[in-house]
RNA sequence: GCCCCUGUAGCUCAAUGGAUAGAGCGCCGGACUUCUAAUCCGACGGUUGUGCGUUCGAAUCGCGCCAGGGGCGCCA
C-alpha cells in the first residue's frame, strides 16, 4: 500500500548518499519494523554501505559506522514525504507512517474494494492446480483431505493473485488396486452392497481390504502390488481380469463402471462438504490408451528405449539422456514388459492434455511428498521432450496424515475416514454452541456448527508447512481454542456484532484523535494483505495466509479489548466502527482464500 | 550405496539473510454488573541437533557430522 511512498524514499535516500559522497548500495529495501504499536519500514542500506567502505580497505567497524552513516543520512534527507518521523536507530534507518492520515487511506481502500482488496492484477498465464485425486474403489481419508483442502486454497490464493486458474481432479480409476477390489466384488461380495452415499463408498474400502487379505499379501508390501502369497488361482483371476480390462472386455467394464461410479458419487458429495468446484475430470483410465502412444512416440523421438524384443519394458535412462556421468534422474519405466502401462507414462500423457488441449503456462501438482522423485523424473521428461511449460512445472508436496499409532493403510482398512472425522467434529461444536450462545436457533446453530467445524478441519491442515508430517490426534482435531480457525471466525463474528449493533455504517471521515497501539497495529496488519496475499501465490504456500489470518484476528482481537467502540463518542466512534468493518472484510477475505467460512454467529 | 525432506521453548508449530527468535497448548497468577470470556493481561520457558565456513549481520546460505522420515527401471 505504500509502494509510491517507499519508491520516493529511495530516490530521497539515494540523493542523500550522493551528497554525503557514499556509494548507494544497488537495492534499498524496506521491510516493516518490527516493533508493534508502531508503523513503520526500516532499511539496512547503511550497513551495506559500511560494509562496502570496510571492503574497499577503511579500517572501520562496520556496525558502529552504519550508525554513523544512517545519522548523516536522516539529517540529511529529513522527514520524506508521506512519512511523519525519521529516525536512525542502530544502524537502521527507519520511517516511520503519519498513521492518522493513512489510517484513512488504508480504511477507506479496504471498504472501497470490499471483497477485491489484494487482489491481484489479472495475469497473462494460464494455471492449473491438479488436486482431489484419490483412488477409486477406496474411501476418502483424513490424508485425503490435506490434499483437497491444500489445493483448494492454493487454488484460490492464485486465482485471488491474477492467474487465470483451472482446478483439475485426476481420480485414480484404473490400476491393480482398483481391479483387486472388482475381482473381490465379483468372487465374494456382488449383491451385498449397503444403502447409502457413503456407506457404499466406504463398503468398496473393506472389500478392497478384504481382497488383499485373501490374496495373503504381506503387511510391509505397499498397496497396489501383486505379489500374494495366497491361493495362485485368485492371483491368476486378478491378472486375467487386469488383462481383460485392458483388453476392453465388455463384462468387466461394466463391472468396473458400476463400482466406479460409486466411489465418484461419493467422490462428488465429499468435495461438496468442502466447497470444491472441479473445472476438468482427467480419469487416470482416460491416459491410459494415450500413454501407450506417448511411450511410442517417446522411442521414435530416440528418447526412449524399447526392451520389449529382450524381455523388458520401455525405459528412459534420464541420466544418459542428459549426458550425465553420475546418477541423479537415474532410469525411469513407462511401460512394462507385457505392454500395459506405468502411472509416469499417463502422467506424461496427463501433462501433454494439460499443456495442448488446455494450454496451461504453469501446472502445479498436488500430491504426496512420496512421489518427489517421481515428479522430478517426470518434468526432466518433459523438458527433453521439448515443452517449454516443463520449467513451470511444481510438485507441491505435502507429507502423509499419519496415526498416533503409526501409517493408515487403506490395504488394512486401517484408515481415519473424512467423513467420520466431519461428523463428530460437527456433533462437538453443536455442543459447544448450545453452552457458549444457547439463543441461538437450531437452523443458525447448525449452520455455525457447519461452518466451524469444517474450519477447524481445514485450518488444521493449512497451518502446518505442507512438507511436515503430521500426526492425526483427536484430542488435538476437537480443541478449537488458541490457534485455530474459531478464533478467527469468532474475532470475524465480534467484528459482525459490533456492525450489526450499530446498524449504518459511517461516512468516510478524516482521523483526528491519536490512535492508540492496538489501532496502529491493526491497521499496519490491514495494509500489509494485500503483498501478503500476492507472496502467498508466488510461493505457492497457503500456509502465509494462515498465519496472516490468526496475526490479524489477534489484532482485531486485541483492538477489541483494549479500543470501546459502541461507547466511544463522536468521530472516534465512527473511526473505529469503519476500521472494524476493514478488519471484517480482511478477516473475510483471508479465511476465504483458506477456503474456511466466515460466520455471521457463532 | 546414492538422492530428497525434516530437526527451533516440556508439547504442537511460526519466523523476506536484518533489530530483543515468536505464537498456541500445558503449568502458575490475574480479569466477566462490560461491543458474546471460543476472549484478554501477566509469569515461567531457547547454546535454533552439532562442528566449521561465507557475510557488516545466519534458525535461514555452503560443507562435514548426528538423529528421524521418505525415495531409488516393470506399485501408484
Amino acid at each position: 500500500m505504500f509502494e509510491r511512498q517507499l519508491d520516493k524514499a529511495t530516490t530521497s535516500v539515494r540523493k542523500g548518499f550522493k551528497r554525503l559522497g557514499l556509494p548507494a548500495s544497488d537495492e534499498i529495501a524496506w521491510v516493516p519494523t518490527p516493533f508493534s504499536g508502531q508503523w513503520g519500514f526500516g532499511t539496512a542500506a547503511c550497513f551495506q554501505v559500511a560494509a562496502a567502505e570496510a571492503r574497499s580497505g577503511k579500517k572501520v567497524k562496520v556496525p558502529a559506522r552504519a550508525e554513523e552513516i544512517a545519522g548523516l543520512l536522516q539529517g540529511e534527507i529529513g522527514v520524506p514525504e508521506g512519512f511523519e518521523r525519521v529516525e536512525a536507530a542502530g544502524g537502521y534507518l527507519n520511517l516511520y507512517v503519519e498513521a492518522a492520515v493513512y489510517a484513512g487511506t488504508v480504511v477507506d481502500t479496504v471498504l472501497g474494494q470490499g471483497p477485491d482488496f489484494g487482489r491481484g492484477e489479472e495475469k497473462a498465464e494460464r494455471l492449473m492446480v491438479e488436486y482431489a485425486q484419490p483412488n477409486t474403489h477406496h474411501s476418502f481419508h483424513i490424508g485425503h483431505a490435506r490434499n483437497a483442502i491444500l489445493g483448494e486454497s492454493l487454488a484460490r490464493i492464485v486465482e485471488f493473485a491474477g492467474f487465470d486458474t483451472i482446478r483439475a481432479s485426476y481420480p485414480g480409476d484404473h490400476g491393480l488396486g482398483v481391479i483387486k477390489c472388482m475381482w473381490a466384488y465379483k468372487r465374494f461380495f456382488e449383491g451385498q452392497e449397503p444403502e447409502g452415499l457413503h456407506e457404499r463408498g466406504q463398503w468398496l474400502l473393506t472389500i478392497y481390504a478384504e481382497a488383499n487379505a485373501l490374496l495373503g499379501l504381506d503387511e510391509d508390501v505397499e498397496d497396489d502390488e501383486l505379489q500374494s502369497s495366497g491361493p495362485s488361482e485368485y492371483e491368476a483371476e486378478v491378472r486375467e481380469m487386469y488383462r481383460k480390462w485392458d483388453e476392453g472386455d465388455s463384462e468387466v467394464r461394466e463391472l468396473w463402471k458400476k463400482t466406479r461410479q460409486w466411489s465418484l458419487d461419493e467422490l462428488e458429495d465429499i468435495l461438496k462438504m468442502l466447497d470444491i468446484e472441479i473445472d476438468v475430470f482427467f480419469y487416470e483410465s482416460e491416459v491410459n490408451e494415450p500413454a501407450k502412444a506417448i511411450a511410442e512416440e517417446l522411442i521414435q523421438l530416440g528418447i526412449a528405449e524399447d526392451e520389449r524384443p529382450q524381455g523388458g519394458p520401455v525405459i528412459i535412462k534420464i541420466d544418459e539422456k542428459l549426458g550425465l556421468k553420475s546418477e541423479k534422474y537415474r532410469t525411469a519405466v513407462l511401460l512394462r514388459s507385457d505392454g500395459t502401462t506405468l502411472y509416469l507414462a499417463k502422467d506424461l500423457a496427463l501433462a501433454k492434455a494439460k499443456f495442448e488441449n488446455y494450454q496451461v503456462d504453469r501446472s502445479v501438482y498436488v500430491v504426496d511428498v512420496r512421489q518427489s522423485f517421481h515428479f522430478v523424473q517426470a518434468f526432466k521428461i518433459l523438458e527433453l521432450w521439448g515443452f517449454p511449460q516443463a520449467a513451470k512445472c511444481y510438485h507441491l508436496a505435502y507429507g502423509f496424515v499419519t496415526l498416533p499409532e503409526g501409517a493408515m493403510s487403506a490395504r488394512r482398512g486401517n484408515v481415519i475416514l473424512y467423513k467420520d472425522v466431519v461428523d463428530e467434529t460437527f456433533k462437538r461444536v453443536v455442543e459447544i454452541i448450545e453452552e457458549k450462545n444457547p439463543d441461538l436457533s437450531p437452523e443458525q446453530r447448525d449452520e455455525a456448527a457447519r461452518q466451524v467445524s469444517m474450519g477447524a478441519l481445514a485450518y488444521t491442515m493449512l497451518a502446518v508447512d505442507n512438507r511436515k508430517d503430521t500426526i492425526y490426534n483427536w484430542d488435538r482435531a476437537l480443541d478449537f481454542e488458541g490457534q485455530a480457525a474459531p478464533y478467527i471466525q469468532y474475532a470475524h463474528v465480534r467484528a459482525n456484532s459490533i456492525l450489526r449493533r450499530a446498524g449504518v455504517l459511517p461516512k468516510p471521515l478524516a482521523i483526528e484523535h491519536g490512535l492508540a497501539p492496538a489501532e496502529i497495529q491493526l491497521l499496519d496488519r490491514l495494509s500489509r494483505f494485500p503483498l501478503e496475499a500476492q507472496r502467498a501465490a508466488d510461493e505457492y504456500k497457503p500456509l502465509l495466509i494462515a498465519n496472516y489470518a490468526y496475526d490479524l484476528a489477534r489484532d482485531f482481537t486485541e483492538f477489541y479489548q483494549h479500543c470501546p467502540v459502541l461507547k466511544a463518542e463522536g468521530a472516534v466512534r465512527d473511526t473505529r466502527l469503519r476500521l472494524t468493518a476493514a478488519a471484517k472484510q480482511v478477516l473475510a477475505t483471508s479465511l476465504r482464500l483458506l477456503s474456511i467460512k466466515a460466520p455471521e454467529v457463532m
